[in-house]
DNA sequence: AAAACGATCGGAGAGTTCCA
DNA sequence: TGGAACTCTCCGATCGTTTT
């Protein structure tokens, strides 16, 4: 995936009122740019990093910009959520998440379980469904372990009961979490930060969903799902 | 085609509880 | 009674989907 508007590059220096970062360009102008991540971004926002933004050139927009990548001690973090869905559909049709391989259909946000939720994408072939769950990981832990969440997640908890739920009525449930840390080595649930979380995920996994992880690789202006790397699920 | 809606959740500020 | 600690409510921008 093509980051398909002009990048300019600024310093990072806070992000606030969930939607809002401020950034400084070289000229010492400081802009206020929309912050698509409704995490904490922990470990990611970190003040004086490099931040690449975006324009969307589009005049109706409030915040032109939109914050994309933060560069941190040569590791670039996508901090954009709204970017890891197209990113795994990508991976998934060009074949680079292996797991997910052979599937006829894929479709985007569609209504399902019993708790009105929408799974992020449904692979189909025929009768037989896939519902896969994608989430953006950026929380960094120690020597190069990455984790996630990294704020409590009632929500996310909410997907891996509706993911149970389509394990137990035949289907197949795969949750990816798309690591978008340049540096990451391996992944594990943040057991401190959301216990239910991280117990729910286990749960989750004993009965059937299937956890992968795969790094991203930014090249900038291209992003790409291309490596897997381990989860480790022993608390 | 345009408008409305739902998803996303930290943070601010208001309101409440509790204890010394 | 003061204030710390906690809970509750609501705001905010964008995008994709659904409704009008």
């Amino acid at each position: 995936m093509k980051i398909n508007r002009p990048l300019v590059r600024g310093r990072f220096l806070r992000r606030y009122k969930r939607f809002f970062a401020d950034i400084e360009l070289d000229s010492g102008d400081v802009l206020t740019v929309h912050c698509p991540n409704s995490g904490s971004m922990k470990g990611c926002a970190i003040e004086g990093a490099w931040a690449w933004i975006s324009d969307s050139e589009n005049p109706k927009r409030k915040l032109r910009y939109t914050l994309e990548i933060i560069e941190h001690k040569d590791e670039k973090i996508c901090v954009n959520t709204q970017r890891p869905n197209g990113l795994v559909e990508e991976a998934i049709m060009s074949g680079v998440i292996q797991e997910l391989n052979g599937y006829e259909t894929i479709k985007r946000e569609v209504r399902y379980g019993d708790e009105n939720s929408r799974i992020d994408l449904l692979l189909s072939t025929g009768d037989s469904m896939c519902f896969v769950e994608v989430k953006n990981v950026t929380l960094p832990g120690e020597n190069g372990l990455v984790r996630f969440p990294d704020s409590v997640t009632t929500r996310g908890t909410k997907h891996l009961r509706e993911l149970m739920t389509m394990i137990k009525a035949g289907h197949r449930s795969v949750l990816v979490f798309c690591v978008s840390r340049t540096e990451a080595q391996e992944f594990a649930p943040a057991a401190d930060i959301d216990p239910i979380y991280a117990e729910t995920l286990i749960k989750a996994h004993k009965m059937g969903v299937e956890v992968i992880a795969y790094r991203l690789e930014i090249e900038l202006p291209t992003l790409k799902i291309k490596t897997r790397i381990p989860v480790n699920l022993d608390l």
